[in-house]
DNA sequence: CGAGAAACGGCACGTGTCGTGTTGACAGTG
DNA sequence: CACTGTCAACACGACACGTGCCGTTTCTCG
């Protein structure tokens, strides 16, 4: 039993410098490279204050990309769907796959391969909305018959977004954003609405 | 300056208990959670032979791979593209995607993440050259009229193998073989040659 | 406004793993 | 039969982890 400390009377003050330093020590030297008492030193904080609010480093670094993360990636509806498409993921890609940050989102992807709890808030606070969000978008493509009728979005949104991932995590280079939007016209033209 | 071993004198018995011992305590402990001592222990080796012979566990374990992925992932040539790619992607998600070995195989790829020498290694002996196959049956097929003449290869590659390691790293599930094989042929669609 | 509770920074500690150093036993070669 | 180099065994310092303690500060509630 871990004692349940009080959100309410937690110091904003420090919230915020532990995620910064986590969030600035990691595009420094890399996420592996980095320890809790760096952040911690760095923060100007205690290390058994951040182990009072979160499990692990990866946590804390986890919460600082979430932030990041949260505003930059959301899904317009323009009623063009491939121009939505190219909007959202050259966000991401400029946001947590380019520069510094690349390495730092794929460390915490990778200690997501030994840590369950890690692996289960990042599908739930990440991936997940953004799967939805995609999968929704492409829903009302679909209904609008921009895509044809039978079209699997489910399979839709693992070709469009594997391919970002599987080269940033086997370090094969990342697309540049002409690159990126030949990428999406060519699988939106896989499920295109037949031609009939 | 390391001092470089004789590998004409290396112990093959010790060699070969090595790796059979790291892929053992990989598969069922989980690859984070394993330590060159216990797979020292298990080989009945002692942990000095291990640092002479391999810089890091994350090499042991790669080399070990190496020799499971090595012969049962070919790229056979009969002709029909969609079958061939079915077999070998086939291979590969039962051989390094699915079952204990999944996570064994992620374990490597998390650690590359932050040793640059392994991602290299990794790169060089397993995934480059699979890549070349694929790639090149592709060209064989393109030549051979079953796909467009000016369908894009490479991106053909990403977008086949993408998605297997996306859902592999990020937890979402692995691919059935019935959805594999729609998944290829859903591929291959978008770089059919044109009606005309 | 004052007392109490709880989070805070600072520090020290035990634990586990790392990678290396040392030693003496053993196997292959000339 | 000596020489060279790998082998197992053990000890060692270094480092990061996660926790416990202590005195201080900050917020809440009576």
């Amino acid at each position: 039993m871990t004692s349940t400390p009080n959100p309410q009377r937690r110091s904003e003050k420090s919230h915020r410098a532990t995620l910064a330093a986590a969030m600035d020590l990691c595009s420094e030297h890399g996420y592996g490279n980095v320890t809790v008492e760096a952040i911690a030193a760095r923060a100007g904080v205690s290390k058994k204050t951040i182990y009072r609010w979160w499990p692990t480093k990866g946590a804390v670094v986890l919460e600082a990309m979430v932030g990041i993360a949260g505003d930059a990636t959301q899904f317009p509806d323009t009623g063009d769907i491939t121009a939505d498409l190219c909007t959202q993921m050259t966000a991401v890609l400029d946001h947590v796959m380019t520069g510094p940050r690349a390495a730092v989102y794929a460390g915490i992807i990778a200690e997501t391969q030994h840590d369950a709890a890690l692996a289960r808030d990042l599908r739930t606070q990440l991936l997940a909305p953004r799967i939805a969000a995609a999968r929704d978008r492409l829903l009302v493509a679909r209904a609008h018959g921009q895509l044809a009728a039978d079209a699997d979005v489910d399979m839709a949104v693992d070709l469009l977004y594997g391919p970002l991932y599987y080269r940033l995590l086997l370090h094969l280079g990342t697309y540049s954003h002409d690159r990126l939007r030949s990428h999406i016209e060519r699988v939106l033209s896989a499920f295109a609405p037949s031609a009939a």
